[in-house]
DNA sequence: GTCTATAATTCGATAGAC
DNA sequence: GTCTATCGAATTATAGAC
C-alpha cells in the first residue's frame, strides 16, 4: 500500500507531529509575534521539547515561514469559496463585499494561522519576507484585481487608485484582529457587514 | 539665570544628548521595530556607545516608552491644529475630512516618533504598553468623539458602531507607512485625500 | 523520534577608569 | 558624561544517549 494512499488518520506519525508543530507555532506566534514566540513555548505547546523540533524543521525561521505561508493560503481559499459562491454573474461591488466578509470572517473564526501572518509578517527577518514575497504579492493584486473590475463596470468609483485602496482595505480588516474576542457580546458576522459595508459604501449621510 | 529659561540653542548639554538620543531611537525603531533595535544601533546613531546610554536612561524599555508617548502626542498636535483650522462650525463630516488628511500627512511627512508608535506598540512589553494606555485610549477616543459628532449633525451614517469603525480607520491610515517612501512619484497631500475621500464617502458608484 | 545537556550567540545591563 | 570591558540572562541550535 503506497504511504500517500493511507486514510487521514494512518499518515505516517512523522507527518502528522509535524502538522501539531505548526499548529502549535501558528498558535503562539499568533498570540506573542515573532520575536517574542520561543521555540520552548511551541515545543510545550506541541507536548514536546524544544531540541525535538529540530528533528522536523531546520530553524525558527524554517517554521516560521511555513505558518505564514499556510495563512497566506487559508486566507486565499475563504475569500475564493465566498468569490465562487457569488458567482461571476454579480457585480464588482457585491463580490467585494462577499470578499470582505469572507476575509473578516476568516481571520477571526478559523485560522491561527492566518492571524500569524497578520500579527508577524512585518516583524519577521528579511529573508522570510522575501520567501513570501510571491504569494503575499498574489495577495494583495487579488484584491487590486476585484476593485479594478467594480471600476470597469461602474459599480466602484474610479477616481481613485485601486493599488492603494486595496492596501488600505486589506489593513482596516486586520485590524479586526487586535481587538475581536471570541466570548464578546458582538457576533462576528455582524462585524464584517458593518466593516463590508463602511468600506465600500462609506460613512456619509444617514444609511 | 534659571537654566530653564534659557534659550533653546543653550539649554544644558544633558538635556540636549537625551533628546539626540530619543531621535536617534525614534529613527532606529521605525525602520526596525521593538525586538530588532539594539542598544547598540541606537547609540550608533546618536554617535554614543551603548553603555553610555544608561547615564541618560534606565533601560531600553524607558527609551522606548517615551519614544512612543511623543509620537503619540505628535499625531494629537498635528490633529489638534487642522480641526483648530475647519473651526467648530465645520460639519463633522468635514472635520473628519480633515483630521484624517492631518493624521496621513503627518505619519508620512513628519514624524518618527509617530511611525515608531504605530509600528512597535503591539510588539512592545506589556508594561510599556500598559504605561501608554491613557493617552492611547484618549488617542483612540478622539476619533470615536469626531465620527459620533457627525453622527449627531447627520452627516455621517449613524447605523455604524463610532468605536469599531474608528478603530478599523485608524488601521487603515497607518497602513501608510508601510508603503509610502518620500522619493515616490505620488504626492502625499493627493494621498491623504484620496484616503479620507474613501474612507468617509466609501468606493461605491462614480465619483 | 524524542530526550537531556550544552555549546554558541546575542543583547541588555553594570562597574569602574578617565 | 562617556568610554571600555564584562557580566548575566535568554534563546537558537547542536550532540549524543536511548
Amino acid at each position: 500500500m503506497n504511504p500517500t494512499q493511507l486514510a487521514p488518520d494512518r499518515i505516517r506519525k512523522g507527518e502528522r507531529t509535524r502538522t501539531r508543530i505548526l499548529g502549535a507555532a501558528a498558535d503562539v506566534l499568533a498570540r506573542k509575534g515573532y520575536a517574542a514566540a520561543t521555540l520552548t513555548e511551541i515545543a510545550a505547546v506541541a507536548k514536546m521539547q524544544a531540541g525535538s523540533l529540530y528533528y522536523h524543521f531546520d530553524s525558527k525561521d524554517a517554521i516560521v515561514e511555513e505558518v505564514l505561508r499556510v495563512g497566506i493560503d487559508h486566507a486565499r481559499d475563504a475569500i475564493r469559496s465566498a468569490l465562487s459562491a457569488a458567482g461571476d454573474d454579480a457585480s464588482g461591488h457585491g463580490r467585494l463585499m462577499a470578499a470582505v466578509v469572507a476575509y473578516v470572517t476568516a481571520i477571526t473564526i478559523d485560522s491561527d494561522f492566518t492571524q500569524a501572518n497578520i500579527r508577524c509578517f512585518e516583524e519577521s527577518p528579511e529573508d522570510t519576507r522575501e520567501n513570501l514575497a510571491v504569494p503575499l504579492r498574489e495577495f494583495v493584486n487579488g484584491w487590486v484585481r476585484l476593485i479594478e473590475s467594480g471600476q470597469r463596470d461602474g459599480s466602484l468609483r474610479n477616481d481613485v487608485e485601486a493599488r492603494i485602496i486595496a492596501r488600505m482595505t486589506i489593513a482596516a480588516m486586520n485590524s479586526v484582529v487586535g481587538w475581536w474576542r471570541h466570548d464578546g457580546e458582538l457576533n462576528i458576522d455582524g462585524v464584517a457587514r458593518m466593516f463590508a459595508s463602511t468600506m465600500v459604501d462609506g460613512l456619509s449621510g444617514n444609511a
